[in-house]
DNA sequence: TACAATTTGTGCGTATGTATA
DNA sequence: ATATACATACGCACAAATTGT
């Protein structure tokens, strides 16, 4: 007979490592800036520096936070080089990495579909800001994109700003304190269809990959759902495992 | 202008690490055993528990050891089910994960085509072990798969055993002690050919995902190369990030 | 340039808790 | 119950990197 499972005892670094993601994910220090010293956070939880920094290292390992020697510990951006090509795996042939052009095609706020809500976990009625567009690499139209994010959680995406960003994810973090943590993709090959003919160039009925992303925060709640349709004659998806 | 990257200092605990990692590729302690305690490690290097723990924490990791409380460190054999499913992204559209069947069709040596020359850092001539399967998930061929590895490394393979078991990466590490640590996918969407739809009864032109992995050891040196084709109907390929 | 202050990284040692045999 | 092994927690000393004086 199994137990139900009811923590009986959390290690105390771990204990640490909770309440500090707690205070991240409230905003006590944003995106860039630094957290105070081990020696100090050790003081104010009255723990020692060594249980401290196990909770610091679990957070960096997590991505939550990074460590620079000599300088202090910051909460990451998700929006670095390095944090940008976490969620982008398209690759050229050559192995080249470089980050899409894009180009807006459609932009308005409306309700959410059966696939949407599903994917953000939102009611049926919700509205969602939904975003079309065309990403290029090397001066090719390489991926035709769908988006949706919750209309009440990205309010006035529909509208501001004008231009958008190329790197959504930073405008998230920045203007609506939503930070990409994780994501889920699922992939697929589907045949292309009149869009795909129009905005890629691609033959009707040819091989697409397609990409579906739940991209969602520290806490697991989905932010936004991306769907790619993508040629691959001049790139890849790439995949370490 | 920079300097060229000599390594002026390795942290103790990473030497440590090292220094172990290679005794566990020299199979001083095969897959599966346990490796001696920590503390008597320490005495062997003449460094603190501490030190070695991290070193050993390193590797755990990294996935080439195993830690059990009470019990002892054990090297990590990567034909568990968890470590498996490392290496299979298939899932059923519903979620499921489930390892699929395996039909031989051809088993051959041969001359290695330059693809997998260059997939497994072989020089032109070299043979290998070529093998052509089929792959059923849910009493359904999903899979076309292509795979090659050295003759020379794996010798025999072409001939026994009979029949080849389902995984194969079980077989590389119990038989031929190579075990396949890491691996890099590369994903297409392709169209398919008359032996997708011979073998996988799917019409011709229709899109599959064609998944080309190179599985590595431990020290990155190409074991297999392998082209899998698959259908996407009933499964995708799922990605955490 | 030199130096000091701060902060994280490394390394050591010890004590105690928890899981396993 | 005992012994062993890993996990947690504490404390200290010094190294390395960064910043400002």
């Amino acid at each position: 007979m199994n137990q139900a499972v009811i923590p009986k005892y959390q290690p105390l670094y771990q204990q640490i490592k909770e309440a500090l993601l707690s205070r991240v994910m409230a905003g006590e220090w944003p995106p860039g800036t630094f957290i105070p010293s081990e020696s100090s956070l050790a003081e104010q939880y009255s723990v020692s520096v060594g249980t401290l920094r196990k909770a610091l290292d679990a957070l960096a390992n997590d991505n939550v936070v990074i460590r620079y020697q000599g300088k202090g510990t910051a909460v990451a951006t998700h929006d670095s080089d390095r944090s940008l090509f976490q969620f982008f795996h398209l690759i050229g042939l050559d192995g080249s990495r470089c980050l899409p052009i894009s180009r807006v095609l459609t932009r308005e706020r409306r309700a959410a579909t059966r696939e949407e809500a599903s994917a953000l976990e939102l009611e049926q009625e919700e509205e969602v800001v939904h975003i079309r567009r065309i990403r290029e690499l090397d001066n090719r139209p390489a991926l035709l994109e769908d988006l949706a994010v919750s209309a009440t959680r990205f309010a006035g995406l529909e509208q501001e700003p004008t231009p958008l960003p190329n790197t959504l994810y930073h405008l998230y973090q920045h203007r609506f304190s939503h930070s990409v943590a994780h994501a889920e993709e699922r992939l697929f090959a589907v045949a292309a269809d009149a869009d795909d003919n129009k905005y890629l160039g691609v033959e009707i009925g040819s091989p697409l990959l397609e990409i579906r992303r739940i991209a969602k925060d520290l806490k697991d709640t989905p932010l936004e759902y991306r769907v790619s349709r993508c040629e691959t004659e001049h790139h890849c998806y790439f995949n370490k495992l």
